[in-house]
DNA sequence: ACCTGAACACCGTTCAAGT
DNA sequence: ACCTGAACACCGTTCAAGT
Protein backbone atom coordinates (compact mmCIF):
# COMPACT_ATOMS: atom_id res chain seq x y z
CA UNK A 1 0.00 0.00 0.00
CA UNK A 2 1.22 3.09 -1.09
CA UNK A 3 0.03 6.47 0.02
CA UNK A 4 -1.41 8.69 -2.89
CA UNK A 5 1.25 11.07 -3.79
CA UNK A 6 -0.71 13.89 -5.41
CA UNK A 7 -3.90 15.86 -3.57
CA UNK A 8 -1.93 16.77 -0.68
CA UNK A 9 -5.20 16.25 1.63
CA UNK A 10 -5.34 20.31 2.31
CA UNK A 11 -3.69 23.00 0.92
CA UNK A 12 -6.58 25.63 2.07
CA UNK A 13 -9.86 23.89 3.55
CA UNK A 14 -11.69 22.74 -0.11
CA UNK A 15 -10.88 19.03 -0.40
CA UNK A 16 -8.91 19.51 -3.36
CA UNK A 17 -10.16 21.41 -6.62
CA UNK A 18 -13.44 18.63 -7.29
CA UNK A 19 -12.64 17.14 -10.50
CA UNK A 20 -15.48 18.96 -13.39
CA UNK A 21 -17.81 16.55 -14.97
CA UNK A 22 -21.63 17.30 -15.92
CA UNK A 23 -22.66 15.17 -12.81
CA UNK A 24 -20.70 18.00 -10.74
CA UNK A 25 -22.14 20.98 -12.33
CA UNK A 26 -25.68 19.42 -11.84
CA UNK A 27 -25.12 18.78 -8.36
CA UNK A 28 -23.64 22.13 -7.66
CA UNK A 29 -27.02 23.69 -9.60
CA UNK A 30 -29.23 21.68 -7.48
CA UNK A 31 -27.34 22.93 -4.57
CA UNK A 32 -27.46 26.54 -5.25
CA UNK A 33 -31.25 26.45 -6.21
CA UNK A 34 -32.21 25.00 -2.64
CA UNK A 35 -30.40 27.44 -0.90
CA UNK A 36 -30.41 30.28 -3.03
CA UNK A 37 -33.21 30.02 -6.17
CA UNK A 38 -33.31 29.85 -9.27
CA UNK A 39 -32.60 33.04 -10.56
CA UNK A 40 -28.41 32.72 -8.78
CA UNK A 41 -28.48 29.37 -10.98
CA UNK A 42 -26.18 31.08 -13.37
CA UNK A 43 -23.09 30.05 -15.51
CA UNK A 44 -21.02 32.79 -13.61
CA UNK A 45 -21.86 31.85 -9.83
CA UNK A 46 -21.81 28.10 -10.95
CA UNK A 47 -18.14 28.62 -12.17
CA UNK A 48 -17.26 30.07 -8.86
CA UNK A 49 -18.90 27.47 -6.73
CA UNK A 50 -16.52 25.22 -9.01
CA UNK A 51 -13.56 26.86 -8.85
CA UNK A 52 -13.41 27.72 -12.21
CA UNK A 53 -13.77 30.63 -14.83
CA UNK A 54 -17.60 30.13 -16.79
CA UNK A 55 -16.26 29.03 -19.66
CA UNK A 56 -15.16 25.77 -18.62
CA UNK A 57 -18.53 24.76 -17.66
CA UNK A 58 -19.56 25.24 -21.81
CA UNK A 59 -17.68 21.40 -21.80
CA UNK A 60 -20.17 19.66 -20.20
CA UNK A 61 -23.47 22.29 -20.72
CA UNK A 62 -24.73 23.55 -23.90
CA UNK A 63 -26.59 26.44 -22.32
CA UNK A 64 -28.14 27.77 -19.43
CA UNK A 65 -31.63 26.11 -20.48
CA UNK A 66 -29.90 23.05 -20.74
CA UNK A 67 -28.92 23.08 -17.21
CA UNK A 68 -32.18 23.91 -15.71
CA UNK A 69 -33.39 21.00 -17.49
CA UNK A 70 -30.97 18.66 -16.03
CA UNK A 71 -31.69 20.28 -12.63
CA UNK A 72 -35.42 19.27 -13.06
CA UNK A 73 -34.59 16.26 -14.14
CA UNK A 74 -32.52 15.49 -11.03
CA UNK A 75 -35.69 16.97 -8.49
CA UNK A 76 -38.05 14.86 -10.19
CA UNK A 77 -36.49 12.36 -8.79
CA UNK A 78 -37.43 13.31 -5.36
CA UNK A 79 -41.19 12.58 -5.62
CA UNK A 80 -41.52 9.49 -4.72
CA UNK A 81 -43.49 6.24 -5.96
CA UNK A 82 -46.91 6.25 -7.08
CA UNK A 83 -49.09 5.39 -4.28
CA UNK A 84 -50.69 1.89 -4.19
CA UNK A 85 -54.00 2.58 -2.85
CA UNK A 86 -57.15 4.03 -4.33
CA UNK A 87 -58.69 3.97 -7.99
CA UNK A 88 -56.36 5.14 -10.63
CA UNK A 89 -58.16 8.34 -10.49
CA UNK A 90 -57.27 9.16 -6.97
CA UNK A 91 -53.23 7.74 -7.66
CA UNK A 92 -53.57 9.74 -11.13
CA UNK A 93 -54.36 12.73 -9.27
CA UNK A 94 -51.88 12.14 -6.65
CA UNK A 95 -49.10 11.58 -8.52
CA UNK A 96 -49.73 14.98 -10.25
CA UNK A 97 -50.31 16.84 -7.22
CA UNK A 98 -46.47 15.42 -5.87
CA UNK A 99 -45.07 16.60 -8.72
CA UNK A 100 -46.77 19.75 -8.65
CA UNK A 101 -46.10 20.50 -5.04
CA UNK A 102 -42.52 19.98 -6.18
CA UNK A 103 -42.94 22.54 -9.15
CA UNK A 104 -44.27 25.23 -6.09
CA UNK A 105 -41.35 24.82 -4.23
CA UNK A 106 -39.54 26.36 -7.44
CA UNK A 107 -41.62 27.86 -9.26
CA UNK A 108 -38.66 29.66 -11.75
CA UNK A 109 -37.69 26.17 -12.37
CA UNK A 110 -41.47 25.03 -13.51
CA UNK A 111 -41.29 28.00 -15.77
CA UNK A 112 -38.12 27.04 -17.90
CA UNK A 113 -39.42 23.38 -18.08
CA UNK A 114 -42.35 24.92 -20.01
CA UNK A 115 -39.41 25.77 -22.66
CA UNK A 116 -36.56 23.83 -22.16
CA UNK A 117 -38.06 20.22 -21.72
CA UNK A 118 -36.18 17.67 -19.75
CA UNK A 119 -36.06 14.52 -21.19
CA UNK A 120 -33.84 12.83 -18.20
CA UNK A 121 -34.55 9.23 -16.55
CA UNK A 122 -36.90 10.44 -13.97
CA UNK A 123 -38.81 12.41 -16.72
CA UNK A 124 -39.35 9.70 -18.72
CA UNK A 125 -40.24 7.21 -15.35
CA UNK A 126 -42.98 10.43 -14.70
CA UNK A 127 -44.34 9.60 -18.56
CA UNK A 128 -44.98 5.76 -18.32
CA UNK A 129 -46.58 6.38 -14.74
CA UNK A 130 -49.26 8.54 -16.14
CA UNK A 131 -49.69 6.18 -18.93
CA UNK A 132 -49.97 2.93 -17.04
CA UNK A 133 -52.51 5.30 -14.90
CA UNK A 134 -54.36 6.10 -17.63
CA UNK A 135 -54.36 2.48 -19.54
CA UNK A 136 -55.89 1.16 -16.00
CA UNK A 137 -58.65 3.70 -15.97
CA UNK A 138 -59.58 2.02 -19.62
CA UNK A 139 -58.47 5.38 -21.33
CA UNK A 140 -57.99 4.76 -25.00
CA UNK A 141 -54.11 4.75 -25.67
CA UNK A 142 -54.38 7.98 -28.24
CA UNK A 143 -56.38 9.68 -25.87
CA UNK A 144 -53.52 8.91 -23.01
CA UNK A 145 -50.84 10.15 -25.20
CA UNK A 146 -52.19 13.36 -25.68
CA UNK A 147 -53.59 13.90 -22.63
CA UNK A 148 -50.27 12.85 -20.61
CA UNK A 149 -48.51 15.92 -22.23
CA UNK A 150 -52.19 18.03 -21.29
CA UNK A 151 -51.93 17.18 -17.97
CA UNK A 152 -47.81 17.50 -17.39
CA UNK A 153 -48.34 21.08 -19.31
CA UNK A 154 -51.10 22.06 -17.21
CA UNK A 155 -49.38 20.64 -13.98
CA UNK A 156 -46.00 22.90 -14.88
CA UNK A 157 -48.23 25.82 -16.10
CA UNK A 158 -49.96 26.09 -12.72
CA UNK A 159 -46.64 26.05 -10.72
CA UNK A 160 -44.80 28.66 -13.18
CA UNK A 161 -47.75 30.92 -12.49
CA UNK A 162 -46.56 31.33 -8.81
CA UNK A 163 -43.30 32.13 -9.79
CA UNK A 164 -43.26 35.68 -8.14
CA UNK A 165 -39.73 37.21 -8.31
CA UNK A 166 -41.82 40.48 -7.63
CA UNK A 167 -44.91 41.95 -8.75
CA UNK A 168 -47.14 38.96 -8.95
CA UNK A 169 -48.86 40.25 -5.94
CA UNK A 170 -49.21 43.69 -7.45
CA UNK A 171 -50.53 42.15 -10.48
CA UNK A 172 -53.10 39.76 -8.51
CA UNK A 173 -54.45 43.26 -6.99
CA UNK A 174 -54.53 44.70 -10.04
CA UNK A 175 -56.36 42.09 -11.75
CA UNK A 176 -58.95 42.11 -8.59
CA UNK A 177 -59.56 45.38 -8.08
CA UNK A 178 -60.02 45.52 -12.26
CA UNK A 179 -63.03 42.59 -12.05
CA UNK A 180 -64.03 43.96 -8.84
CA UNK A 181 -64.90 47.47 -10.46
CA UNK A 182 -66.00 46.83 -13.83
CA UNK A 183 -69.21 48.08 -15.15
CA UNK A 184 -72.25 45.73 -15.03
CA UNK A 185 -73.05 47.44 -18.49
CA UNK A 186 -69.96 46.70 -20.30
CA UNK A 187 -69.17 43.41 -18.70
CA UNK A 188 -72.33 41.90 -17.41
CA UNK A 189 -70.96 38.41 -16.99
CA UNK A 190 -67.97 39.27 -15.14
CA UNK A 191 -70.00 42.00 -12.93
CA UNK A 192 -72.45 39.16 -11.99
CA UNK A 193 -69.26 36.52 -10.96
CA UNK A 194 -66.76 38.60 -9.69
CA UNK A 195 -66.82 36.24 -6.54
CA UNK A 196 -66.41 32.92 -8.23
CA UNK A 197 -63.40 34.28 -10.42
CA UNK A 198 -61.31 35.07 -7.62
CA UNK A 199 -63.05 32.38 -5.19
CA UNK A 200 -61.02 29.39 -4.46
CA UNK A 201 -58.17 28.29 -2.33
CA UNK A 202 -55.42 26.84 -4.83
CA UNK A 203 -55.75 23.29 -3.40
CA UNK A 204 -59.69 23.18 -4.25
CA UNK A 205 -58.94 25.19 -7.60
CA UNK A 206 -56.02 22.79 -8.40
CA UNK A 207 -58.29 19.67 -7.69
CA UNK A 208 -60.97 20.52 -9.43
CA UNK A 209 -58.49 21.24 -12.68
CA UNK A 210 -57.06 18.00 -12.71
CA UNK A 211 -60.50 16.28 -12.07
CA UNK A 212 -61.33 18.44 -15.58
CA UNK A 213 -58.72 17.95 -17.10
CA UNK A 214 -59.54 13.84 -16.71
CA UNK A 215 -62.91 13.92 -17.49
CA UNK A 216 -61.97 15.89 -20.53
CA UNK A 217 -59.67 13.46 -21.46
CA UNK A 218 -61.64 10.51 -20.61
CA UNK A 219 -64.67 11.80 -23.16
CA UNK A 220 -62.52 13.34 -26.04
CA UNK A 221 -61.36 11.28 -29.23
CA UNK A 222 -58.15 11.94 -31.52
CA UNK A 223 -59.33 12.88 -34.65
CA UNK A 224 -58.68 10.14 -37.30
CA UNK B 1 -52.95 83.20 -34.43
CA UNK B 2 -49.21 83.44 -33.23
CA UNK B 3 -46.78 80.95 -34.54
CA UNK B 4 -45.79 78.98 -31.73
CA UNK B 5 -42.07 80.17 -30.96
CA UNK B 6 -40.76 76.25 -29.28
CA UNK B 7 -40.16 73.09 -31.09
CA UNK B 8 -38.62 74.66 -33.87
CA UNK B 9 -39.65 72.06 -36.61
CA UNK B 10 -36.85 69.88 -37.08
CA UNK B 11 -33.02 70.01 -35.32
CA UNK B 12 -32.28 67.06 -36.77
CA UNK B 13 -34.34 64.31 -38.11
CA UNK B 14 -36.57 63.54 -34.94
CA UNK B 15 -39.52 65.37 -34.88
CA UNK B 16 -38.77 67.49 -31.29
CA UNK B 17 -38.04 65.15 -28.58
CA UNK B 18 -41.32 63.04 -27.85
CA UNK B 19 -43.13 63.89 -24.22
CA UNK B 20 -42.56 60.69 -22.45
CA UNK B 21 -45.45 59.11 -21.28
CA UNK B 22 -46.68 55.60 -20.55
CA UNK B 23 -48.50 55.48 -23.67
CA UNK B 24 -45.23 56.67 -25.62
CA UNK B 25 -43.70 53.83 -23.48
CA UNK B 26 -45.89 51.44 -24.56
CA UNK B 27 -46.16 52.12 -27.91
CA UNK B 28 -42.26 52.12 -28.12
CA UNK B 29 -42.29 48.76 -26.52
CA UNK B 30 -45.06 47.27 -29.27
CA UNK B 31 -42.86 48.57 -32.15
CA UNK B 32 -39.92 47.10 -31.05
CA UNK B 33 -41.43 43.67 -30.06
CA UNK B 34 -42.93 43.61 -33.50
CA UNK B 35 -39.27 44.39 -35.18
CA UNK B 36 -37.39 42.52 -33.16
CA UNK B 37 -38.68 40.25 -30.53
CA UNK B 38 -39.27 40.37 -26.78
CA UNK B 39 -35.94 40.10 -25.46
CA UNK B 40 -35.03 43.51 -27.36
CA UNK B 41 -37.85 45.04 -25.84
CA UNK B 42 -35.99 46.59 -22.52
CA UNK B 43 -35.69 49.53 -20.63
CA UNK B 44 -32.60 50.32 -21.59
CA UNK B 45 -33.32 50.24 -25.34
CA UNK B 46 -36.73 51.75 -25.02
CA UNK B 47 -34.55 54.61 -23.20
CA UNK B 48 -32.60 54.55 -25.96
CA UNK B 49 -35.80 54.55 -28.64
CA UNK B 50 -37.15 57.78 -26.55
CA UNK B 51 -34.27 59.47 -26.21
CA UNK B 52 -33.62 59.31 -22.82
CA UNK B 53 -31.91 57.49 -20.02
CA UNK B 54 -33.42 54.28 -18.84
CA UNK B 55 -34.49 56.02 -15.04
CA UNK B 56 -36.63 58.04 -16.73
CA UNK B 57 -38.53 55.40 -17.96
CA UNK B 58 -39.51 54.40 -14.09
CA UNK B 59 -41.18 57.63 -13.60
CA UNK B 60 -44.26 56.07 -15.64
CA UNK B 61 -43.76 51.79 -15.46
CA UNK B 62 -42.67 49.96 -11.84
CA UNK B 63 -40.68 47.41 -13.68
CA UNK B 64 -39.96 44.92 -16.87
CA UNK B 65 -42.70 42.82 -15.99
CA UNK B 66 -45.61 45.37 -15.42
CA UNK B 67 -44.29 47.12 -19.01
CA UNK B 68 -44.56 43.70 -20.85
CA UNK B 69 -48.32 42.60 -18.99
CA UNK B 70 -49.10 46.21 -20.77
CA UNK B 71 -47.71 45.01 -24.04
CA UNK B 72 -49.67 42.06 -24.01
CA UNK B 73 -52.87 44.09 -23.22
CA UNK B 74 -52.37 46.15 -26.14
CA UNK B 75 -51.71 43.24 -28.61
CA UNK B 76 -54.97 41.40 -26.77
CA UNK B 77 -56.82 44.88 -28.78
CA UNK B 78 -55.98 42.99 -32.38
CA UNK B 79 -57.84 39.91 -31.99
CA UNK B 80 -61.07 40.81 -33.12
CA UNK B 81 -64.24 40.42 -32.23
CA UNK B 82 -66.43 36.77 -31.53
CA UNK B 83 -67.42 35.14 -34.71
CA UNK B 84 -71.31 35.59 -35.42
CA UNK B 85 -72.06 31.96 -36.97
CA UNK B 86 -71.64 28.70 -35.35
CA UNK B 87 -72.49 27.24 -32.42
CA UNK B 88 -71.18 28.63 -29.05
CA UNK B 89 -68.71 25.74 -28.88
CA UNK B 90 -67.50 26.69 -32.36
CA UNK B 91 -67.09 29.97 -31.58
CA UNK B 92 -65.38 29.08 -28.08
CA UNK B 93 -62.66 27.18 -29.82
CA UNK B 94 -62.08 30.50 -32.29
CA UNK B 95 -61.81 32.99 -30.16
CA UNK B 96 -59.10 31.00 -28.04
CA UNK B 97 -57.41 29.86 -31.23
CA UNK B 98 -57.62 33.52 -32.11
CA UNK B 99 -55.92 34.49 -28.83
CA UNK B 100 -53.19 31.54 -28.84
CA UNK B 101 -52.21 32.70 -32.90
CA UNK B 102 -51.60 35.77 -31.44
CA UNK B 103 -49.15 34.67 -28.78
CA UNK B 104 -48.10 32.31 -31.97
CA UNK B 105 -46.02 35.17 -32.93
CA UNK B 106 -44.60 36.69 -29.92
CA UNK B 107 -43.74 33.21 -27.98
CA UNK B 108 -41.95 35.28 -25.50
CA UNK B 109 -44.98 37.42 -24.37
CA UNK B 110 -46.53 33.97 -23.84
CA UNK B 111 -43.57 33.20 -21.54
CA UNK B 112 -44.18 36.44 -19.34
CA UNK B 113 -48.20 36.46 -19.28
CA UNK B 114 -48.00 33.33 -17.21
CA UNK B 115 -46.50 35.03 -14.76
CA UNK B 116 -47.21 38.68 -15.09
CA UNK B 117 -51.00 38.97 -15.35
CA UNK B 118 -52.38 41.76 -17.98
CA UNK B 119 -55.51 43.37 -16.21
CA UNK B 120 -55.98 45.93 -18.74
CA UNK B 121 -59.16 46.76 -20.74
CA UNK B 122 -58.28 44.53 -23.63
CA UNK B 123 -57.67 41.66 -21.17
CA UNK B 124 -60.94 41.78 -19.76
CA UNK B 125 -63.02 42.37 -22.71
CA UNK B 126 -61.33 38.73 -23.68
CA UNK B 127 -62.42 37.17 -20.19
CA UNK B 128 -66.28 38.85 -20.52
CA UNK B 129 -66.31 37.06 -24.49
CA UNK B 130 -65.17 33.84 -22.74
CA UNK B 131 -68.11 34.10 -19.98
CA UNK B 132 -70.52 34.86 -22.14
CA UNK B 133 -69.84 31.76 -24.38
CA UNK B 134 -69.81 29.46 -21.75
CA UNK B 135 -73.32 30.92 -20.23
CA UNK B 136 -74.80 30.69 -23.83
CA UNK B 137 -73.58 26.84 -23.02
CA UNK B 138 -75.43 26.18 -20.15
CA UNK B 139 -72.12 25.84 -18.14
CA UNK B 140 -72.91 26.76 -15.13
CA UNK B 141 -71.41 29.92 -13.50
CA UNK B 142 -69.26 28.24 -10.72
CA UNK B 143 -67.54 26.06 -13.10
CA UNK B 144 -67.58 28.92 -16.09
CA UNK B 145 -65.54 31.07 -13.66
CA UNK B 146 -62.98 28.55 -13.02
CA UNK B 147 -62.88 26.94 -16.81
CA UNK B 148 -62.04 30.41 -18.06
CA UNK B 149 -58.85 30.30 -15.53
CA UNK B 150 -58.00 27.07 -17.28
CA UNK B 151 -58.90 27.96 -20.43
CA UNK B 152 -57.02 30.89 -21.11
CA UNK B 153 -53.95 29.19 -19.12
CA UNK B 154 -53.77 26.64 -21.55
CA UNK B 155 -53.91 28.67 -24.65
CA UNK B 156 -51.38 30.93 -22.74
CA UNK B 157 -48.71 27.77 -21.78
CA UNK B 158 -49.42 26.18 -25.11
CA UNK B 159 -48.00 29.48 -27.04
CA UNK B 160 -45.35 30.23 -24.28
CA UNK B 161 -44.09 26.32 -25.20
CA UNK B 162 -43.02 27.37 -28.63
CA UNK B 163 -40.64 29.99 -27.17
CA UNK B 164 -37.96 28.91 -28.99
CA UNK B 165 -34.83 31.37 -28.16
CA UNK B 166 -32.70 28.86 -29.41
CA UNK B 167 -32.89 25.36 -27.91
CA UNK B 168 -36.35 23.84 -28.13
CA UNK B 169 -35.23 22.22 -31.23
CA UNK B 170 -32.71 20.43 -29.88
CA UNK B 171 -34.94 19.79 -26.48
CA UNK B 172 -37.49 18.30 -28.71
CA UNK B 173 -35.10 16.22 -30.73
CA UNK B 174 -33.58 14.57 -27.40
CA UNK B 175 -36.79 14.11 -25.97
CA UNK B 176 -38.18 12.04 -29.24
CA UNK B 177 -35.02 10.42 -29.33
CA UNK B 178 -35.55 8.86 -25.38
CA UNK B 179 -38.77 8.55 -26.41
CA UNK B 180 -38.31 5.98 -29.23
CA UNK B 181 -35.10 4.08 -28.13
CA UNK B 182 -37.15 3.59 -24.38
CA UNK B 183 -37.06 0.12 -23.24
CA UNK B 184 -40.08 -1.90 -23.46
CA UNK B 185 -39.05 -3.99 -20.63
CA UNK B 186 -39.09 -0.67 -17.97
CA UNK B 187 -41.48 1.74 -19.77
CA UNK B 188 -43.84 -0.68 -21.67
CA UNK B 189 -46.11 2.22 -22.04
CA UNK B 190 -43.99 4.58 -23.53
CA UNK B 191 -42.83 1.84 -26.26
CA UNK B 192 -46.25 0.80 -27.13
CA UNK B 193 -47.13 4.15 -28.16
CA UNK B 194 -44.14 6.48 -28.84
CA UNK B 195 -45.75 6.96 -32.58
CA UNK B 196 -48.89 8.62 -30.85
CA UNK B 197 -47.03 10.68 -28.19
CA UNK B 198 -44.97 11.97 -30.43
CA UNK B 199 -48.02 12.45 -33.58
CA UNK B 200 -49.95 15.18 -34.19
CA UNK B 201 -49.56 18.40 -36.19
CA UNK B 202 -50.23 21.08 -33.83
CA UNK B 203 -53.40 22.52 -35.15
CA UNK B 204 -54.90 18.83 -34.90
CA UNK B 205 -53.45 18.76 -31.23
CA UNK B 206 -54.31 22.29 -30.03
CA UNK B 207 -58.17 21.78 -30.78
CA UNK B 208 -58.09 18.18 -29.54
CA UNK B 209 -56.89 20.11 -26.30
CA UNK B 210 -59.78 22.93 -26.59
CA UNK B 211 -62.32 19.92 -26.63
CA UNK B 212 -61.18 18.17 -23.61
CA UNK B 213 -61.00 21.18 -22.04
CA UNK B 214 -64.42 22.04 -22.50
CA UNK B 215 -65.77 18.95 -22.31
CA UNK B 216 -64.23 18.60 -18.99
CA UNK B 217 -65.20 21.74 -17.48
CA UNK B 218 -68.83 21.04 -18.54
CA UNK B 219 -68.96 18.15 -16.70
CA UNK B 220 -66.83 18.50 -13.53
CA UNK B 221 -68.49 20.47 -10.68
CA UNK B 222 -66.89 22.78 -8.20
CA UNK B 223 -66.67 21.97 -4.74
CA UNK B 224 -69.84 22.80 -2.30
C1' DA C 1 -43.24 66.27 -9.93
C1' DC C 2 -40.47 64.86 -13.31
C1' DC C 3 -36.17 63.77 -15.30
C1' DT C 4 -31.35 62.42 -15.49
C1' DG C 5 -26.17 60.73 -15.34
C1' DA C 6 -23.77 57.70 -13.27
C1' DA C 7 -23.07 53.87 -10.77
C1' DC C 8 -23.85 49.17 -8.68
C1' DA C 9 -24.10 44.64 -9.35
C1' DC C 10 -24.61 41.63 -12.26
C1' DC C 11 -25.65 38.46 -16.87
C1' DG C 12 -24.51 34.59 -21.24
C1' DT C 13 -21.44 33.34 -24.47
C1' DT C 14 -17.29 33.22 -27.50
C1' DC C 15 -12.61 32.95 -28.64
C1' DA C 16 -7.74 32.52 -28.84
C1' DA C 17 -4.42 30.54 -26.24
C1' DG C 18 -2.68 27.20 -23.33
C1' DT C 19 -1.97 22.25 -21.34
C1' DA D 1 -9.68 16.89 -25.34
C1' DC D 2 -10.16 19.80 -21.83
C1' DC D 3 -9.62 24.05 -19.57
C1' DT D 4 -9.01 29.00 -19.08
C1' DG D 5 -8.55 34.42 -18.91
C1' DA D 6 -10.24 37.93 -20.96
C1' DA D 7 -13.27 40.20 -23.57
C1' DC D 8 -17.74 41.46 -25.97
C1' DA D 9 -22.06 42.98 -25.57
C1' DC D 10 -25.27 43.52 -22.90
C1' DC D 11 -28.94 43.60 -18.53
C1' DG D 12 -32.41 45.89 -14.29
C1' DT D 13 -32.64 49.03 -10.90
C1' DT D 14 -31.37 52.73 -7.56
C1' DC D 15 -29.89 57.08 -6.05
C1' DA D 16 -28.39 61.68 -5.47
C1' DA D 17 -28.73 65.67 -7.89
C1' DG D 18 -30.89 68.75 -10.81
C1' DT D 19 -34.99 71.45 -12.97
Amino acid sequence: MTARPDTPRSRRERPAKPALSRAAIVAAAVAVLRAEGLQKVTMRRLAQELDTGPASLYVYVRNTAELHAAVLDELLGTIGPVPAEGSWRERLVQVLTAYTAMLFQHPSLARSALTAWPSGPHYLNLIETLLALLDEGGVPPAQAAWGVDLLLQQATATAAEHSAEDTTQDDWDALTDALRNVSDRTHPHIAARSGELLSGAGEARLSWRFQALINGIERTAVPN
